[in-house]
DNA sequence: ATGGTCAAACAGGCGT
DNA sequence: ACGCCTGTTTGACCAT
């Protein structure tokens, strides 16, 4: 089955000849149409059509034509050899008439309907389906709308997002500098106080003692410290618990290394990973996890500032809830 | 001639 | 049953 109709039913349609070519809209309704409800394109009959006829001969021909005989012809014509009638377009002028009750009013009651058919010279079902499309059409240009204020805002608040990035890498930079230069500063201050002290024999060994942890290091020594080998790396941001900068309180300092917020921190992943999902990252409330120093170690291993392992091969369990 | 775009018309699903 | 919405088909029109 074809499925379509011969639209029409035949008759007013049917007059429309093929091709229209015709004077803008604005020229068109600014002399035919005026925009009082009670004025209609009556001919002899009360429906009229609109001279859709293309061509060289639009500007002679009248935009109206009444139907008198021309009705009948073509209809009993396909009515015998159900020829399908070619789609034909409104006119300008009937789209005008119907965009400006369109924008009256883009619902269309049966009343209206029938009238505004009436005044057109159109079937309803014509003018239904116009509206329907006009309104299908009028949802796409809103949502194009919608979509460019939200890619709007969207870019604006990435602007922002990106600029409180570079500044907290900036921050960062900085932190790492000042971390470094007091280390420095302190083990300087050990040294001359240990040299000072204690026997030369105790000096030898306390020299060898690294910079960082290493599995030398005695369980209960007093002072664990990491120091970051990779100035660019947040992961292993732990500071000795004398270090000024050591300001979490509410966490021990002795074995505190592995502090989840400074293994979590998205900092390293953030700069490999796709912009937008940084965005939705940030958007992410923090993770809670539960503290470690909850977790028992009698005699804390040396290594304890990354339990053992290279943040980079943590178990995945340890990000998830 | 061909491909793209737009609009008229249709089909099916859904809400009232 | 009716109208609306959404997606699709189809034809007109235009640019190349």
């Amino acid at each position: 089955m074809d499925g379509r109709k011969l639209y029409g039913g035949g008759s007013n349609m049917a007059v429309l000849l093929r091709k229209e070519t015709l004077p803008s809209p604005s020229e068109l309704l600014e002399s035919f149409w005026i925009p009082d409800s009670s004025t209609t394109f009556h001919g002899s009959k009360s429906v009229v059509n609109f001279e859709g006829v293309g061509g060289d001969d639009t500007k002679d021909r009248p935009f109206f034509q009444t139907l008198h005989e021309e009705e009948n012809g073509d209809e009993d014509f396909e009515g015998c050899f159900h020829r399908p009638e070619k789609k034909r377009r409104l006119t300008a002028g009937q789209v005008q008439f119907l965009e400006r009750n369109f924008e009256v009013e883009n619902k269309l009651e049966p009343e209206r309907k029938n009238q505004l058919a009436k005044e057109l010279g159109l079937q309803p079902r014509q003018v239904a389906i116009w509206f329907q499309n006009r309104r299908a059409r009028f949802k796409t240009k809103q949502l194009e709308k919608d979509y460019d204020s939200l890619k709007a805002s969207y870019d604006s608040l990435k602007a922002d997002y990106d600029c409180i990035l570079k500044e907290k890498e900036k921050l960062k930079t900085e932190l790492l500098l000042l971390t470094d230069k007091a280390l420095i500063g302190e083990k300087e201050g050990e040294k001359t106080k240990a040299l000072e002290n204690i026997s030369p024999s105790h000096a030898e060994s306390q020299k060898a003692i690294p910079n960082r942890v290493s599995e030398h290091v005695p369980p209960n020594a007093p002072i664990l410290f990491c120091k970051q080998e990779d100035a660019s790396s947040a992961k292993s941001d732990v500071f000795d618990s004398d270090s000024p900068l050591y300001t979490d309180g509410n966490h021990s300092s002795l074995l505190e290394p592995a502090d989840s917020s400074q293994i979590f921190e998205p900092d390293q992943s953030e700069f490999s990973q796709d912009e937008e999902d940084n965005l939705s990252k940030s958007l992410i409330p923090p993770l809670c996890f539960p503290k470690l120093e909850d977790c028992s170690y009698p005699d804390p291993p040396a290594n304890a500032c990354n339990l053992g392992l290279p943040a980079e091969e943590q178990p995945f369990w340890f990000w998830s809830y």
